[in-house]
DNA sequence: GATGAATGAGGCTTCATTCAT
DNA sequence: CATGAATGAAGCCTCATTCAT
């Protein structure tokens, strides 16, 4: 692994282990085993990290989706969209919120879209051949469709994993109600 | 205005301003105009405004939702709440975020879910009536469904508002996609 | 003492000990026994003393100078000067150089004028009295000699005194070289 | 230009720009376009180049002098000295000041003397004949009085371009001012 | 000789927090 | 209760210097 890699990793960690307010460059430096001011050579700031770490994240998220998702039907791929988001969130914890507000808090706020845009895209191309099919209703925008799916799964999946602290048995259902949710409103 | 609500205020400029890193408590209590040292009598540090923050603001929601949601139908009632939570997300941009990532960073996560009870109550009991007259699916989960709905709302707002710099215009198709997304998936 | 004054006497000693290149803050504030922090309630930077340190310099030129300088004679009093700045120059060494390149260094460079302007105008107030009387010529512009009158002093002392390392014989040499330049100049 | 030049000639630049004090190696073998380890197979440390520059410095206004003063009389030359000095200062507003607190911070300051003094003995070389020829008077002691006239010189045009940042016009009647003055005390 | 990525010491600076008034 | 000057710990970041290539 490379400096600059190395440098991400790390940054990722600390960030989980301590929020970005109290994560410190020296010990992201520390994690990644490298001279503090390597770090510097590689990034202006702490903060600057972040977009490279929602690239990351992203291409993780992607990479779980195209092995998870190839269903026979749109139920069954709707339930591997869930499971998988679901997953990645429970492993990665806060990482997406961390994302969030470390973007919101630099000059790359507007990083995002172009970052995420490969995980609406994955979405959308789902949904196409089930809207050219029939299995969805045809008045589905699938481009708007996509962003809402993947907020609302998301937004779910934070509640449960971060917030409540909910049980496995709770989340199983409260999966199943957004699963019935997702299909009514795209059918 | 008191002191504690003084800080209160400044604090959520001031967050919003520069974000939860670069804000400090100097800046808090020069907005407040109150001494350094007074804002130790209110507060512990910086983060611990931020469940009065989160308070204040969940109040602010459900103040602005008693005001426009008694619509004749679910339908209306839905669009109200999609318009409301849009217009606070535009109005108070990244504070939402502001919190959550606030409140993750701190001992305070479990807080979270306490003060915003009353919102997701709040839309339950627009929920519950429908469901008992018939107008949305017996299968409903009530208490699931507005956690549900909150979350895919807001996410798309800020989606809207904070990362894609939409304009007017498409907000509008997006909030009408949602709104007919909503509406299936709870008939 | 108050803080200031301890910050700007302690500047003084580690300028002079260190120079410019290698004083530090750290070691200004371990010698005026104030907090790191301290320093930075009452100047920018390491190099934003130097204005205040320029006066305080200037305060004990003309200190000096008004308590030797009160000859009978045009003669005794050009000795006077000379004798002052000489002493003074090798009491604080490299002091006003440091000064000058500390001030060039900065955005302070304009202050300068304004800061030294009290000692030309005590020259200055020396020569006008000696113009009238007739002892030195008619033609000389006093507030343009009194500049050429301390420069030429000033360098001269930190030729001997800094770069030189001249004996004391030497020294008195080189000044009665200087006095009869000086004398001839004006008469 | 070979390599060691090109340090010098930058670092002569950087000075310039940005003080002792900001300056730095890296900025200096930016300008060079050489790597940051070749500074060090020429120059210790930063500082270590200052004796080079100060050569230079020395080379051109000798080289200057050397072009322009060779009047008929000792007018004409004084003239011609302070014209040179004038314009040399102008020209590299700092620098003198810059290599005098420079040497000042080092171990190099002993060398001061040594480098300056092809420059006082070209002014020593001048006098001498007009010394000869009864054109000033007997009892200047050449040597001495070429350290003073520098001194006097470079100290003006000093305060004329670098605090003052006096105007043409301004700087004209000073000139004449000490042409006088340095006349009057030769004679 | 020349390079430039990497180092890490150490200075700079901020800022939460205290405490005498 | 309120103040705000003072603190000093601790993070940021630079930059002279090294060294394997």
């Amino acid at each position: 692994m490379n400096k600059e890699e190395r440098i991400i990793e790390s940054a990722i960690e600390v960030f989980l282990e301590k929020g970005i307010e109290k994560a410190t460059v020296s010990e992201i430096v520390k994690k990644a085993e490298i001279a503090q001011g390597t770090f510097y050579l590689y990034f202006d700031s702490k903060l600057s990290v972040m977009p490279k770490i929602a690239e990351v994240m992203v291409e993780k998220i992607l990479e779980e989706l195209s092995q998870n998702v190839d269903g026979e039907s749109i139920e069954e791929e709707i339930k591997s969209v869930i499971d998988t988001i679901f997953n990645i969130t429970k492993e990665y914890k806060s990482l997406t919120t961390l994302i969030y507000s470390g973007l919101t808090q630099t000059q790359y706020v507007g990083d995002w879209e172009k970052i995420y845009a490969p995980l609406y895209d994955f979405i959308e191309q789902l949904l196409i051949p089930r809207k050219n099919n029939g299995e969805i209703r045809e008045t589905v925008n699938t481009a708007f469709i996509s962003k809402i799916l993947i907020g609302s799964i998301e937004s779910l999946a934070e509640q449960m994993y971060l917030y409540d602290e909910a049980s496995e048995e709770n989340v199983i259902e409260y999966k199943e109600e957004l699963f019935t949710f997702i299909l009514k409103g795209l059918k």
